[in-house]
DNA sequence: CGGCTGGCGTCGT
DNA sequence: TACGACGCCAGCC
């Protein structure tokens, strides 16, 4: 299975409402350091729409990147009812998930 | 709080 | 097939 399947699967495991990390989805793939690499992958993305790309924030609390837009990442995020605040999760604790 | 460096899979040459 | 550059970060300074 390639690294980008797993990852994709992964991240199908986080419910709506709740968020996780690109380091966090990277370790639970088996990578130690490959933040970068998921977001890489993410971008790449051979299942638009399918998977939910906007539940992956960056673990400083911002929301990072997307290929549809900051904005619209955004605001999907606001939909499914996660708090953010200048560009930045208020409560990432609270909204994180646990694989 | 801002900036620089580390580290790893993919894509292109 | 092999090598180098790049990218929706993370962590330390």
């Amino acid at each position: 299975m390639n690294l980008q399947q797993k990852i994709y699967k992964k991240l199908l495991e986080v419910p709506k409402g709740q968020i996780t990390t690109y380091g966090d989805l990277a370790k639970a793939v088996g990578l130690k350091n490959g933040q970068r690499v998921v977001g890489q992958i993410m971008n790449k993305n051979p299942h638009p729409v399918i998977i939910p790309c906007h539940r992956v924030v960056m673990s400083t609390g911002k929301i990072g990147g997307y290929a549809y837009g900051e904005h619209v990442k955004t605001r999907m995020l606001n939909d499914e009812g996660i708090q953010i605040e200048n560009g930045k999760i208020v409560n990432l604790k609270d909204t994180l998930y646990r694989f």
